[in-house]
RNA sequence: CGGAGUAUAGCGCAGCCUGGUAGCGCACCUGCUUCGGGAGCAGGGGGUCGGGUGUUCGAAUCACCCUACUCCGACCA
């Protein structure tokens, strides 16, 4: 993408309704804009972020062996009144009336949807488990949406429900789920520990959430230290195997959020230490809660007796617009967002010093197209802009390799790679400059293992 | 929902106290000179001063009402 043909507009100063580091930097890298309290447009850079992050959930749950469809944002309020929750939800839900006085509802969550689709289908034992996801805008009408994307109103969800014969295949589900879960947010570049949490609104007797540490974060949490460096499943995990030893591993050192954290029982468990006590950004939760739908709204199935049995599910829930501000509290400096590779929405830079220089223009645009044609997601800076304001707009919209190539370096038939992240710059031939990036990013992909 | 604040050009701000018809920096446009860490000079465009009502010869400025947004607290992917 020529930067002269994109649509990125950086801010050079920080508009003043952003507190939070996310926030301002999402606002001045251009990805984003507000639209009204707690709702915002996503511009082009920030979009191409949400999508690379929406592909890492798609992949994973797939993978986990979750089925992927699509429900609508409004739904019918009858289907609420049947579990009860019409009633129960209080104002956070979006009601809305059509023309013909119909009660409607913007959809906060879909678990009565996806149980009525449930039950209307299914009606055998032999088409359990099943897992049915999708992605899709929610709205919930906070009191109080605040630091930007992170908590607004409207936001992108994926939310998977797991429907099973009894609570031990039911477990199995949480399980793969749990699974996927840890692969999902380490494939993104984020640390995330899940911890015993509170059920909710939407009941049950397990559930994880899954959280990134942050100084921003809201929730306060508390956990063994040991949490941040377990090894995470590899790509090739059997999904279809036995997958309690890995969940034991994940949930036997002590990690939970501050609503279920007992102190007595956490400073018994986690030697002093190795106690981490911080404040956390909630990326995920997992919930188990056995028949709370199902019963009320009838999704039985015939068991292999023949007698109708209740379905036991599951919800599992991402905020995909929570997730991008996450990834920048837990990945700046002072210069601007360091976005991990597998998430950038460029991988690389190729910028050019003197734009407007038939020689350089000549040389940059080669370097520009080989590196597409390399299959590296790049991003060509050809305004004609001082050197200065390019290393700026560079570092602030964080793009992880930056290919620069100026006058200089073309008469010593030199180009200079910096990495973002540390800062480290190498200087080499031109000729090898595009083969030397493929074989820094392709690894940090984490598409491979 | 309780408490506190803000609203003047795309962004950041001054002007308001003490009423006289709107200004600065950045951004934007034109030209020239520049060009390896947010360039310089010259010229230029852009504002119903959040909305309404009132006071006044005259309101960005004073008064009242409304709206939007932000922050702190209680609640949540």
């Amino acid at each position: 993408m020529r930067l002269t043909r994109y649509f990125l507009p950086v801010l050079k100063e920080t508009p003043k309704e952003a507190e939070i580091i996310s926030h301002q930097l999402m606002l001045r890298a251009g990805l984003i804009k507000q639209q009204a309290a707690g709702s915002y447009s996503w511009l082009p850079y920030g979009y191409r972020v949400l999508m690379k992050i929406q592909r890492i959930v798609e992949e994973e749950q797939n993978r986990s062996g979750a089925i992927e469809l699509l429900m609508p944002t409004l739904q019918s309020a009858d289907l609420w009144r049947e579990s009860g929750r019409y009633e129960a939800y209080g104002k956070e839900m979006l009601r809305i009336r059509d023309r013909h006085e119909r009660d409607m509802l913007y959809g906060p969550t879909n678990e009565e949807m996806i149980t009525d689709i449930f039950r209307t289908y299914v009606k055998s034992y032999k088409d359990l488990p099943l897992n049915l996801y999708h992605i899709q805008w929610k709205f919930r009408d906070e009191v109080r949406p605040r630091f930007g994307t992170m908590r607004s109103r409207e936001f992108l969800m994926k939310d998977a429900y797991s429907f099973d014969l009894d609570k031990e295949r039911a477990v199995a589900a949480y399980n793969r789920m749990f699974v996927a879960y840890l692969r999902t947010y380490w494939r993104m570049g984020l640390t995330a520990i899940p911890m015993r949490a509170e059920t909710g609104p939407i009941g049950g007797d397990l559930s994880h959430e899954f959280i990134v540490l942050a100084d921003t974060g809201e929730s306060g949490v508390f956990c063994h230290a040991d949490m941040l460096d377990k090894p995470i499943p590899s790509i090739d995990t059997d999904y279809d195997g036995d997958l309690t030893p890995i969940v034991k591993d994940w949930t036997s050192l002590y990690a939970a959020t501050e609503d279920m954290a007992d102190m007595a029982e956490y400073e018994a468990a986690v030697p002093a230490e190795k106690r981490i006590s911080a404040r956390g950004i909630e990326v995920g939760q997992t919930f188990y809660f056995g028949t709370k739908y199902s019963a009320p709204m009838k999704a039985n199935v015939a068991g292999s007796d023949g007698q109708e049995v209740t379905v036991h599910m599951g919800s599992y829930g991402i905020g995909l617009t929570r997730i991008v501000p996450a990834i920048i509290e837990a990945s700046h400096d002072e210069n601007g967002i360091v976005w991990p590779v597998s998430v950038a929405p460029f991988e690389a830079v190729v910028i050019n010093l003197k734009a407007g220089d038939a020689e350089t223009d000549a040389a940059c645009d080669s370097l520009y197209a080989e590196a597409g044609a390399a299959g590296i997601d790049v991003l060509y800076d050809d305004r004609e802009v001082a050197a200065g304001g390019k290393f700026a707009t560079a570092d602030l919209i964080g793009v992880p390799y930056q290919l620069i190539l100026g006058p200089r370096g073309l008469k010593e038939g030199q180009a200079e790679i910096k990495h973002r992240r540390t800062g480290e710059r190498e200087t080499l031939p031109i000729a090898s400059a595009v083969s030397r990036l493929k074989a820094l990013i392709e690894p940090q992909r984490r598409d491979k293992a």
